[in-house]
RNA sequence: GGGAUCAUAGCUCAGCUGGGAGAGCACUUGCCUUACAAGCAAGGGGUCACAGGUUCGAGCCCUGUUGGUCCCACCA
């Protein structure tokens, strides 16, 4: 047997069992297998960055239920694979082009999507790397990736198929317009902040009546583009100017006052402007109007000028395009600013004209780029939509008919919010990398045709003049349909047979909209079945002073320095420490410390073990002759079983981990190892040394597979050296419950016992009597299973209480008066203490137990003296309360009789 | 504006379907006891935010109040 160091040191350790543990190909599923399949797919990580601490945490709960099921003796998948993240890598290569001088347009398309690819090489293989890191036990043989050749195909299945059904379509409308990304963002892609601005309240004369009618608005660039003023119908303010017109200032323009319920009567002055290209909601009014359309920003966030306006006409009077665009503004004198540079000369030019009546101080949530945070632009552009309603109604009825559950419950709620009010969703996205539309226009005829592959000629008009549209999709498109993607859909393979739908999605409350619900519908749309049955949300990592973790704040930690300096198993506790479903949590220093001092305690009690394990012949714990303080432990341990196996099957991995640690800590080591030392070390005969080896080999190996799925490394390194005969833990069979090891007798008796130790130890600190000084310990108890407990516990309990010798008896016989004295619930114990004993002190401290007892006495007695507590309360409450009663009414006589000895 | 969630020991948080308030860290006091000082033993510390209600019994259920956090929403 090989020896163990003294303190456990995990670096080394956890790169040889990992690469052991791949190499032998124990993470692998076998889709053949005739076991029950239980199957988590990863969420991918974006290739653009590397590992922190919420992959750190997401994959440690995923591997943690992944080890459990494989050691339940399920066929056990955990899918892994990366995300190309369109939109973010993008913005990362052009970055790092920019430092080297070089624009996407100086590269085109072709050399841009090289130097991505490069990218993904890079960074996709360094995120892997560092799952491994992690522990996570994932089936590298099937590692996927979003834009490989079959997510791809998938993606442009799922394209033609909603094209076809008429759930994809492409229009003019209102969307998102990130200027600094330059692209689309869907709606989920929005994120809105509270910023300080300004209402300005302006003065647009009536051509008819000559009047100035007031408007407000936050955005008085957007003026130019106005082509309606709107005030309610029912407005008796405005009755009289139903029809008329007003001169939109600046440039002299005469638009319509249209009448429309979305100027809303109780707000302001009660008129809107209406800018039907720049305004979601005047983009509604502007359509039930015919209003026409009129741009006056660039896509990079400028305004208009001559070229855009006759780049538009163009476009326009040839016809290519069918659905129409919006009329470009020349802005003339403003043409070329950005559009904040714009709002002060327009602003100052409104003053000058006397149309700017005041100006009022606002703060107002705008829209800004979940990604660069930049102002979100509304603006209507040509883009491929997914039309939700059709989708969603099977989405919502997934969830509602508890099809699909959350974990916690509450994020059901969230998920149904979202179903409901969604919107159509824009996938189109004006960047190179992902995956690009499968859509062709005919330059001839302007004909559209969706296809798989790329079309000869065009059906409609024979021309081979065919252009692919130049947009790819949003990320999230191909994300949605992660799950049966990477096995393979849309072929009916072995894996989607076997491992689809999947069991369980984890994931962060963070992506409910943007993933879990569109795989959740995707799923049901494409493959007829929910993707998973159980989404399992965690919360995020946050600093320790409760902040979320990020570059620019410069608070993050980094998972891979935890792991440097205390091990991936020490960072695993950390993380799933306290951790319940759907609750953020912090990130302490100390609690990887505490980590770290468990593995510890663990790979202790294992050496202690092997120490004691020599020359002593190993049996089973079935054919052993066991003592109390075995039956005891084995009982504890079923016990633990079972509760933890009931937490991980309930998702409460903290709780789980808790009951685990504790039991090994307090139950193993703190009681059980201490009892059993006399039996090693004193001269104890072979049988008792068998039957502790026994129970000590086994306890410990149950332990650590229950530790396992937590504590991998570790874990694994021990069970080595337990020469159990397996090959790995990681694929050893989950704990049972055994009724055969289950002792609720000798459990009492054993807490009898540690009743009696603690009343000693007590006793020591109390009367300053040092831990080293040996005493007599008289126990006295008239019942005699009790005695007969103490007689049989006799060794540990002089081990202990740390007891030169223990007499047993029935009544005090022979116990000195002045003898110390403790009760417990089963028994009276008494230290005689010579010369040592302080009278007047040891009065005070009876005296105090005696208060403490009376409390208790009062207690109970109320409780039982409640008529409505007797007739209302189940009778087993009452029996419970009953013996309480006479427990404390024994401990208190005895307790006053000894007061009242040492008083006389 | 709608919704969710939180308020428990000095700090961070557990507390499952309502039956005598828990952990880790920190703190106090002893211990280098032959697995472990990254340890052992014994302690101190909480009107479970506030006010009502339901109940024999409430940290837990209901209503309201206060103060945080988050999500959703087209409010000019």
């Amino acid at each position: 047997m090989k020896e163990m160091e003294k303190t456990y040191s995990p670096s080394g350790i956890e790169e040889k069992q990992y690469a052991r543990w791949e190499k032998n190909g124990y993470f692998h599923a076998d889709a053949a297998s005739d076991k029950k399949p239980y199957t988590i797919v990863i969420p991918p990580p974006n290739i653009t960055g590397q590992l922190h601490m919420g992959h750190a945490l997401d994959n440690t709960l995923q591997d943690i239920l992944i080890r459990f099921k494989r050691m339940q003796g399920y066929e056990a998948l955990w899918l892994p694979g990366t995300d190309h993240a369109s939109i973010a890598t993008e913005a990362k290569v052009v970055e790092a082009m920019r430092a080297e001088g070089l624009t996407k347009e100086m590269l085109g398309r072709e050399g841009f999507l090289k130097r991505a690819w490069d990218w993904r090489e890079t960074y996709g293989k360094r995120i892997v790397q560092q799952l491994r890191k992690m522990g996570s036990s994932c089936d590298w043989d099937r590692e996927r990736f979003t834009m490989d050749e079959g997510c791809s195909e998938a993606v442009k299945t799922v394209f033609v198929k909603l094209y076809e059904e008429g759930l994809i379509y492409r229009g003019n409308r209102m969307v998102n317009w990130c200027p600094k990304c330059n692209t689309s963002i869907s709606d989920a892609e929005v994120e809105y902040e509270e910023q300080q601005g300004h209402f300005w309240h302006l003065l647009y004369p009536v051509k008819e009546t000559g009047e100035m009618l007031e408007l407000a608005t936050t955005r008085p660039e957007t003026m130019l583009g106005d082509t309606a003023v709107a005030v309610n119908p029912e407005d008796p303010r405005y009755a009289h100017l139903h029809g008329c017109h007003v001169i939109l200032p600046l440039i002299n323009k005469e638009i319509p006052i249209v009448l429309d319920e979305h100027a809303d009567m109780e707000k302001g002055t009660g008129v809107v402007k209406i800018t039907p290209a720049h305004d979601p909601n005047d983009f509604e009014v502007g359509n039930r109007h015919d209003l026409p359309r009129v741009r006056v920003f660039t896509y990079d966030g400028h305004m208009t000028g001559a070229a855009e306006a006759a780049a538009a006409r163009e476009l326009l009077e040839s016809g290519r395009t069918a659905l129409g665009e919006p009329e470009v503004l020349d802005c003339g004198k403003y043409a070329g600013l950005p559009v904040l540079e714009a709002r002060k000369e327009i602003v100052k030019d409104l003053e000058a004209g006397g149309y700017l009546k005041s100006v009022e101080p606002l703060t107002h949530d705008v829209g800004t780029c979940y990604r660069c945070h930049s102002t979100i632009e509304p603006m209507v552009s040509q883009q491929w939509f997914v039309k939700m309603k059709p989708l969603a109604g099977p989405a919502i009825q997934a969830v509602e008919e508890g099809r699909i559950r959350f974990v916690p419950e509450r994020f059901t709620k969230a998920y149904l919010n979202w179903m409901y009010g969604t919107r159509d969703w824009c996938i189109s996205r004006q960047l190179w990398w992902g995956h690009q539309i499968p859509a062709w226009y005919c330059d001839d005829c302007g004909e559209t045709i969706v296809a798989k592959e790329t079309p000869a000629v065009c059906p409609k008009c024979g021309s081979t003049h065919l252009t692919q549209d130049p947009d790819t999709l949003d990320t999230w498109f191909s994300s949605a349909l992660w799950p049966f993607s990477t096995m393979g859909w849309p072929e009916e393979t072995a894996d989607m047979k076997k491992f689809y739908p999947t069991d369980t999605l984890v994931t962060g409350y963070d992506i409910i909209g943007f993933w879990v619900s569109r795989m959740i519908f995707s799923g049901l749309a494409y493959t007829g079945k929910e993707p998973f049955h159980t989404v399992f949300i965690h919360g995020i990592v946050r600093d320790a002073l409760g902040r979320k973790m990020s570059k620019s704040l410069g608070n993050g930690i980094d998972p891979l320095e935890v792991i440097e300096k205390y091990g991936a198993d020490a960072l695993r506790i950390m993380l799933v420490t306290g951790n319940s479903p759907g609750n953020d949590m912090r990130f302490y220093w100390e609690r990887v410390e505490a980590g770290r001092n468990f593995i510890n305690k663990v790979w202790n009690a294992s050496r202690f073990l092997l120490m004691n394990l020599e020359g002593i012949e190993r049996k089973s714990v079935k054919e052993v002759s066991l003592h109390d303080e075995d039956k005891w432990i084995l009982s504890r341990l079923n016990e633990t079983v079972r509760s933890v196996t009931d937490n991980l099957e309930a998702f409460e991995l903290g709780m789980a981990q808790q009951k685990i640690c504790d039991f090994v800590w307090d139950e193993f080591c703190d009681w059980y190892i201490e009892m059993v030392k006399p039996r090693f070390y004193g001269e104890a005969d072979a049988a008792s040394k068998e039957a502790a080896a026994a129970t000590l080999l086994y306890v410990l190996r149950n332990a650590l597979k229950l530790l396992h799925p937590f504590i991998p490394f570790v874990t694994e390194e021990i069970y080595g050296y337990l020469e159990t005969g397996d090959e790995t833990i990681m694929l050893s069979a989950w704990p049972q419950f055994d009724e055969a090891l289950s002792f609720p007798e000798e459990e009492q008796r054993i807490e009898w016992a540690k009743d009696v130790v603690r009343g000693v130890r007590q006793i020591r600190v109390d009367m300053n009597v040092a831990p080293s000084k040996k005493i007599h310990l008289s126990l006295v108890s008239e019942d005699p299973a009790v005695r007969d407990s103490f007689e049989k516990s006799r060794d540990f309990l002089s081990s202990l209480a740390n007891a030169s010798g223990i007499s047993v008896q029935a009544d005090k016989a022979g116990i000195p008066a002045d003898a110390v004295s403790s009760v417990t619930g089963a028994a009276a114990l008494f230290i005689p203490l010579d010369e040592l004993v302080d009278k007047a002190k040891e009065i005070e401290r009876l005296s105090g137990e005696l208060k403490r007892l009376e409390g208790e006495l009062a207690r109970s007695n109320g409780m039982l003296s409640n008529e409505k507590f007797i007739s209302r309360a189940p009778q087993a409450k009452i029996d419970e309360e009953k013996a309480k009663l006479a427990k404390y009414q024994k401990m208190f006589a005895e307790v006053e009789a000894r007061l009242a000895q040492l008083q006389k």
